[in-house]
DNA sequence: CCCATTCTTGACTCACTCGTCCAGAACGAT
DNA sequence: ATCGTTCTGGACGAGTGAGTCAAGAATGGG
């Protein structure tokens, strides 16, 4: 019946989240992203409404595939349940060593840019690190029947910590500490949680 | 000899640290700063250069001043050792859930939104962060010496630990963290410090 | 008193960016 | 084929913000 698009609407998303992940959300214009997605202005504003419901988008996409990335991360069986753990942990501090260019993590950096005074982005950010901590919960839960982590530690509060600890090495990061420090931290970390009495601490 | 300045150069930046504090780098106006402080803009360019070169002044004396304040709260001696480092992690929670209009810590703002493309702020937060860190391994050394800490354990890297729960915290805080959930991360980070072999764990 | 020098004020320029608009293009239904 | 509808591309308008500039004000020395 209509002209149908020409964009796929995914695809865009990805390319802005580019942008505004490499710029921050002020200083990206919405000219770059039309430029790099190879879209008219006409497209992209009709397409999304305007740039901070493109970045709502764009925020919004991200935080889910985090959750997603590392709730495939962090669930499975209570026999592999701290393996996971320290697999993530180590991911975390591997993939912030990595990152060279000093991008951070979108979420970090929209949440410090936009929270104070975007409630949508609060918001999301909220439910995004809510879901974290859960998911590191879940996961020190099954440490704990498993015998890896102290039974008698909370796990919600050793999950808080782990998720602070994450947190923490991407704010490193992003300061530009070295690898070395970034893997020690993530090492340390995993090094420092209460393992059930009389177990080796090796 | 010459007409002399009507203004205080370190109220204008403290005014302009506040601007910049609040709406980020970018979305800071020079107007706004130039109307906060009185000052023309003519002034204001006549000072301090131009926009990049005043955040620059800010950022560097907002980072001299984070690393003075936790150098009073952390120097002393061995015997009060633990108890600073308790006080500071604890403080740190504190001001963070605290912290309603979630600003969050200038250096983590600053550095998320510039370090990538700014040179200097990236090194100024680096030289910065390593001095939190070797602030708080002194003060874990002390804590060693004083049998608070296991003296086994490596303090630069249980530093370098603590410093990264404590950038947790503020990004925690920023993305809407509750301040039961920062406080618990707080005392819980304390709580899983490696004590002496054989002493008491509470 | 006058002058050189530095500071002040705010209007001005210029570039830039968000968002709009419109003429034209591509499609399916009839 | 024709028509209504939706998408496309890019020119345009309006507003904004960084930085400049020139005329005037305040100071101490001669």
């Amino acid at each position: 019946m209509a002209r149908p698009r020409k964009f796929d609407e995914q695809q865009v998303l990805d390319t802005a989240r580019e942008r505004f992940w490499s710029g921050g959300y002020a200083a990206t214009r919405m000219d770059d992203i039309a430029e790099a997605t190879g879209l008219g202005k006409g497209s992209l504003y009709g397409a999304f409404g305007g740039k901070q419901e493109l970045f709502h988008r764009v925020f919004d996409d991200y935080c889910g595939a985090v959750v997603d990335g590392v709730s495939k991360q962090l669930c499975g069986g209570d026999a592999d349940a701290y393996a996971r753990l320290s697999a993530h942990v180590h991911a975390v501090a591997a993939a912030t060593a990595a990152d060279t260019a000093r991008r951070g993590c979108l979420l970090a950096k929209g949440t410090a840019e936009l929270a104070e005074h975007d409630e949508t982005v609060a918001q999301r950010a909220h439910t995004t690190i809510e879901a974290l901590r859960a998911l590191l919960e879940d996961d020190i839960a099954a440490c704990q029947r498993n015998g890896d982590i102290d039974a008698d530690a909370d796990p919600g509060r050793l999950a808080a910590l782990v998720l602070a600890v994450l947190r923490g090495i991407e704010a490193l990061g992003k300061a530009g500490a070295s690898e070395e420090t970034l893997t020690g931290i993530a090492a340390t970390a995993l090094a420092v949680l209460p393992r059930p009495p009389g177990a080796d601490r090796g």
